[in-house]
DNA sequence: GTCTATATCGTGATAGAC
DNA sequence: GTCTATCACGATATAGAC
């Protein structure tokens, strides 16, 4: 995995909260919630009261583990970027053409879109909260990894794109950065109107991975 | 135009502070502070405080016309996907193959988008509150017809989509509904991204709608 | 490690002068 | 029509018992 490295490093540390590289099932259990809450109440709708609620417990439980709600909220961020990086990169890393690989990446993508939509809604809402609230100098350090993750993220798709122009497997455009935009836009879009289906299998969650991944690339090839 | 009954009727209705059809100057000002602070901050990131200090007075004068902000960013919300319709609506009623049609409205979204990042980039966002703070059962009724509304815009593309289908300018797909919210994803992610450069001209301006809406319909097709 | 207070403060909304 | 108070309340964050 070529681009590991590149994130690894910045997963998992909520003040020091982890066992062997996991993030312990407490911090787990109090993201999953928090996903789900700022989801369906964005961030400052949402109260720490509102996930203490959900979680079963009181606000104890919360400040025990992260020290405000900037903080907590950066994390469930930060783990929604992580599943998608590592999703990609496993994608990216598996050969064949450009537009084979490109194709792969997007599938990619738009699957984990929809195998964590509260964590990857939360990291659509994280790209308006420009600075918003970042109040600590420690904060405008996290915010400005998880700025320069999205970044990467986007420079993966690019740099495939140019794979893919090379070995002509993908068309010649007047601007790779904004189709990469586009096809990240289309399927960063599931976020806010994809919600799973009480039986929805794997497949037919797969078969929209690659149906919505095909349109997209088909307009670059 | 066709569409244009479906959404005039929900324009411009503040308090009655409108003459002629057009919102007076005073709301206009207002709405376009709210809708820049709203963009930057976020709906409840924003303090009535915050939009009265950027038009230079107090929220006495909010307040005169807005009976609350969340009816204020409603109002933002309405004016901006007005301004869509409008624009699509056009596009979609000077005629051509569905193709053509597709093409025409794609580029006619991207270019509004652009024109209006301020106000579509609420759009967006109001995506996500999808009951959030509507509270008076009056406010209920207002939500419900934005809602309404971005259902009828998207089913525009829907309806001209089959339209191409049945003339053969466009290709058969799975799922049209999963095809067209790719394709206004992908334009709606603008919002996000886009900022206008000091130095940018119309020109350069409508040759990204062409851009971004030629590898979405080619996609199709 | 989780709870129950509670301090503290920002913000939405109103009343009333001008 | 716009301003200056001011109220009322909810939410973050903390302190300290258990």
């Amino acid at each position: 995995m070529a681009n590991e490295g590149i994130h690894r490093e910045w997963a998992s540390r909520i003040r020091g909260h982890e066992e062997s590289g996991h993030l312990v099932e407490s911090v787990v259990e109090i993201l999953d919630c928090a996903a789900l809450c700022f989801t369906e109440m964005g961030f400052q709708g949402t109260s720490i009261d509102d996930v203490a609620r959900r979680l079963g417990a009181t606000k104890g439980r919360i400040y025990h583990y992260f020290r405000s709600k900037t903080d907590l909220f950066f994390e469930v961020h930060r783990e929604g970027m992580t599943r998608l990086m590592d999703a990609v990169t496993a994608a990216m890393d598996a050969g064949g053409t450009g537009r084979e690989k490109l194709q792969r990446m997007v599938e990619a993508h738009a699957l984990t879109m929809m195998q964590n939509v509260a964590y990857e809604a939360v990291v659509v809402q994280g790209v308006h909260l420009h600075r918003l609230s970042a109040t600590t100098p420690e904060q405008r350090v996290i915010l400005n990894e998880l700025m320069d993750v999205r970044h990467q993220f986007e420079q993966l798709f690019v740099q495939v794109f140019h794979e893919g122009q090379a070995d002509g497997s993908v068309r010649e455009t007047a601007d790779t950065s904004l189709a990469v935009k586009g096809i990240l836009g289309a399927v960063n879009w599931m976020a806010i109107w994809y919600r799973p289906r009480a039986d929805e299998s794997p497949e037919t969650q797969k078969a929209m991975a690659v149906e919505v991944a095909g349109l997209q690339i088909k307009g670059v090839t």
